[in-house]
DNA sequence: TTGTAAGCGTTATCAA
DNA sequence: TTGATAACGCTTACAA
């Protein structure tokens, strides 16, 4: 109370004046670090618990070269995607005494680079960027150059994004693989044009067209690139740019984002055709959304908590061992096919 | 490069050396501060680009006290409401130079005061509280105490949360104001046994309460407590509660969730009910949601970037002047009634 | 087991 | 207009 309260902060000094010891051995106590005899440790932290003494980050972070954060770069927060994401790896951040400095960049390659630089400026630990987006255009490697370069100042991870080079880990969910099975499962309960619509190029849209791609040669329906609708990710969009003459019918519709997929089901809805009977729709990522339209949508989950908890484990490996920990560089990690009403597999 | 790397990092004496200045000199470049003259800042600022050289964070935050960090607390992220609201004050902080560091406190009291502690050790410049759980529950002032003693560190901002106390500021939505208007325009239209149904006792859900009951009393429909439903905020939930038998026959219903009126949505479809023809439903927050269901929900809009942009400006206005800015402790935000196809007013 | 003192990389106050 | 130099609050050899 009689202290010259510059900030209203008490320093490591006040402590040890207190306690009648010197600044190193309130630090041990702090540290649990080195040898303090146990009356010493009592007496000192009693008075850290009476004080309600908390350290300056500023200061460990100069001596020790971190703050424990984690920098996390999206797009945009306003994503059920993203924001799930975010949420998983915060929580499981945080139970380790990590935390999360937050950066939406936009979708603009100016953006991802200023503000991947804003958060390595941080200091952080570790940056993990969401969504695939961030992988560039395939064949453009020197969009992914800033990313790279990051990397060689601190381990990049990265979530539904593969980026090629050293010191950047992807953890992925098998979007291939996913919608090769739904496409496999639509030929097999009848169907035979099948159509496929997402909303981006990125890595993983194009791993998921891949896996429509293979689902269709594994059955001997030929491919048709005038079935890939690129569109909006919205509903009103999509119901309206399906009643288009360019579209040809088609009697399913895989779709690379619950928005999508729900925007057919509104357009079944105008035209009156039957959903599953006469138009079976598939969804991705088994949002919110997939619950709240009707007839309730059939959606493949990517198990994001999943996703995350690797995350979070490979960073702390990374973090805890640097030199000796052997990071797979991609690691998939199992989805899952949420069958509800718009499909009758 | 024949420098050593102990961190890959260059320091200010590094530039200082290489442009043969001295660091006090290399800091007034950096800042634009004092006097220097035209060919010196030249020197040095080619030097700082050509090494790519980025001050050291801690550092400046150790001398300077401040890391232009801004602390976003929320119970979770994985809602459309917290994240669209962090996604605008995250784009306006950033465009001052300020970043976000989130935290997820989860409901629960222990939660809260521990993630507020967290962040007030990472020696943020501001707290932004969103959501109105942090109100605690009416009449209970020892559960926002955490946030009264925060707030003598920094100035503490809320989103759609009232808190009283000294360098608290809130930013609200008319909550009261709007179910007000929506319950006197269902009257209007011919509803009288209207029902409301929340997920909630939070500050926001109980102003949403009292304008139902002021638009009932306006228009001298008696207020029946049966006619409060007190559900989960999931579709599944509510779908399933208005079956049940407690529940007493009503032609509209407001909620305080989208989630909520979806619930209601479905069940009146499994019931063989036709809305908005036998009943009227109207929502809240104004998410995709509310297209994404069928038919359209109507829902109250809260003008969150609005509220946000409200917040970023205070923020900003008591970090720049903390003495003389004179805030406002409750800044009220109007909002809009977006009218879709569950009712006809 | 404890204390002294040298960093960590800035900013800011003096002198020059 | 510049340059020494003392903070800032902590960690950590190294000494005692």
């Amino acid at each position: 109370m009689d202290k010259d309260c510059r900030d209203g902060s008490v320093n490591i000094y006040d402590i040890a004046r207190m306690a009648n010891v010197s600044i190193a051995t309130v630090s041990r106590v702090m540290n649990h670090s080195g040898k303090v005899s146990e009356k010493t440790r009592q007496k000192v932290e009693k008075i850290m618990r009476e004080i309600d003494y908390t350290p300056n980050a500023f200061a460990q972070g100069l001596g020790l070269n971190t703050m424990h954060a984690i920098g996390i770069l999206v797009p945009t927060i306003a994503d059920n995607f993203m924001s799930s994401a975010i949420d998983y790896l915060e929580k499981q951040l945080a139970s380790r005494g990590y935390n999360c400095i937050l950066s939406c960049s936009g979708f603009e390659l100016s953006g991802k680079k200023l503000h991947t630089k804003i958060l390595l400026s941080k200091h952080i630990d570790a940056l993990i960027l969401i969504g695939s987006t961030y992988a560039g255009r395939e064949g453009t490697p020197e969009e992914t150059e800033y990313i790279r370069e990051a990397a060689q100042k601190v381990p990049v991870f990265t979530i539904n994004c593969y980026i090629e080079g050293e010191n950047i880990y992807s953890t992925v969910s098998d979007n291939c693989a996913a919608v090769r099975e739904v496409t496999e499962k639509l030929i097999a309960s009848g169907h035979r044009a099948i159509a496929f619509a997402t909303d981006s190029r990125s890595y993983s849209a194009n791993k998921k067209l891949e896996g429509y791609v293979e689902g269709l040669a594994q059955a001997g329906i030929p491919f048709r690139q005038d079935m890939v609708f690129y569109v909006e990710k919205s509903i009103r969009y999509v119901r309206e740019y399906l009643k288009g003459d360019s579209v040809p019918p088609f009697d399913a519709l895989i779709a690379t984002e619950d928005e999508i997929a729900i925007g057919a089901l509104k357009y079944a809805a105008d035209i009156g055709k039957k959903v599953p009977e006469d138009l079976s729709v598939v969804g991705y990522n088994n949002s919110t959304l997939s619950l709240a339209c009707e007839p309730e949508l059939t959606s493949i989950d990517n198990h994001m908590e999943e996703i995350c908890s690797h995350t979070v484990d490979r960073i702390l490996q990374s973090l805890q061992s640097p030199e000796e920990a052997e990071l797979v560089h991609e690691l998939t990690v199992p989805y899952a096919v949420i069958e509800r009403s718009t499909t009758r597999f």
